[in-house]
DNA sequence: TATTACTTTTAGGTAAGCCTAAAAAAAAGT
DNA sequence: ACTTTTTTTTAGGCTTACCTAAAAGTAATA
């Protein structure tokens, strides 16, 4: 049996891995789950025993292959947890994340199938991150911040990087959502804020909403 | 906050005290959730100073009135949660208590609110229990037993005294639901079994059988 | 009423998951 | 290369919720 804290842990590693291709480190993994980089070393010491994860003293960690399992069946649930809330029970976007945290943790593999099976077997979650298939496998879609694109280019809204109900509830005010198309009409060296345009008007963005909004690279 | 372990503490003492109307003993709590007698004592001791319980050394316990409003927030997430599941879910009855168990103990107040408008206020659970609206108040209908009902009697089928998966089968297979009016046609002494007419067809039920079976009392 | 049986509580212990403080190792800066 | 800084690990403790064994209290019965 695997505990709700070893999810985590393993979520947490399987997400940062994802982004740095890098084993994680113990303070990062100590950051992100607000606890003690001492307990991080403690808990990992405890996953390795159980294979979940590769670790070597001062080294790191990265998932095995039966942690990446794990890892991406919590994601899965996670996300449709997700899809669900808003789809189902009209959570807005921003709502969603905290909820979903709990519920990812529930064991049962029927609710999960029936879930899937409601929702009509998703493939992406409200915020446009991939749900992974029961077997685990997921659509990667390649994606960049629009704060990366150019002048002038031409994006479609894919996703958020960043899961903050004050951000979330900024862009739902904008009317910014996944499938929206922009454009990069103006980007300001000073403060690196950029202008841009999409539904036929222009608004202005800072660099860290920028940042967060990721679009499509075809 | 309250653990997880706690609510179902307050839920079982709940739930004893409501049968039998008296303080609910260390080892019947044990029984129930399957726990030793000491670990009850300490866990009663610890609701006490959060005076969730009324406790007295070697006179049981019972809930206190904010106890209960928890409890019955309790009982009411577990049951909109089964009804979520047989009706949205395509869940069996017999296969929603183990999940709902789980889900019960998610925290979200608005997470409740939202299934309970999706599933239209339901006033019954898929076992005929009543869920408590929002601020605690729940319809008692008394009911009894098939056992205890009289030869000849009618009556209709408002629920089940017995949360058990083989039962609950069985019932399904004999086609016996919520709602199902019948009516007692013979009491067999020797094994106090009962001949039950409904749906047009005879059924012959063991003592057991009858006794969770609930019917309503006008 | 005395003895036996049962229930409940106390005492002392364990595992999980956290903590802080100190030690050890690795990385960075001079 | 040698300090200094940062990261990581170790050591020792804490809380929650469990446990068993023993003691104390209550109930049942001869």
């Amino acid at each position: 049996m695997i505990t709700k804290s070893e999810e985590n842990y393993l979520k947490t590693i399987f997400s940062v891995f994802m982004q740095t291709q890098n084993n994680v480190s113990t303070n990062e993994i100590a950051n992100l789950l607000e606890t003690s980089p001492a307990s991080v070393t403690e808990m990992v010491k405890k996953l390795q025993e159980k294979k979940l994860v590769v670790y070597e003293k001062y080294n790191g960690v990265r998932l095995s292959k039966e942690g990446e399992v794990k890892a991406l069946a919590i994601i899965r649930k996670h996300r449709l947890w997700e899809t669900f809330l808003v789809r189902k029970l009209d959570f807005s976007w921003s709502e969603v994340h905290e909820v979903a945290e709990q519920l990812e943790h529930i064991k049962s593999e029927k609710l999960i199938d029936k879930l899937d099976h409601l929702l009509n077997y998703p493939k992406y979650d409200p915020h446009g991150d991939p749900i992974p298939s029961k077997s685990g496998v997921f659509k990667f879609q390649e994606r960049i911040s629009i704060f990366e694109m150019d002048l002038n280019e031409e994006g479609i809204i894919m996703g958020v990087s960043l899961d903050n109900k004050d951000f979330l509830d900024y862009l739902t005010k904008l009317k910014i959502r996944i499938g929206t198309k922009i454009k990069v009409i103006e980007q300001i060296k000073f403060d690196q804020s950029i202008k841009i345009e999409y539904d036929s008007k222009i608004e202005h963005i800072s660099k860290e909403i920028s940042e967060n909004i990721l679009i499509k690279i075809n």
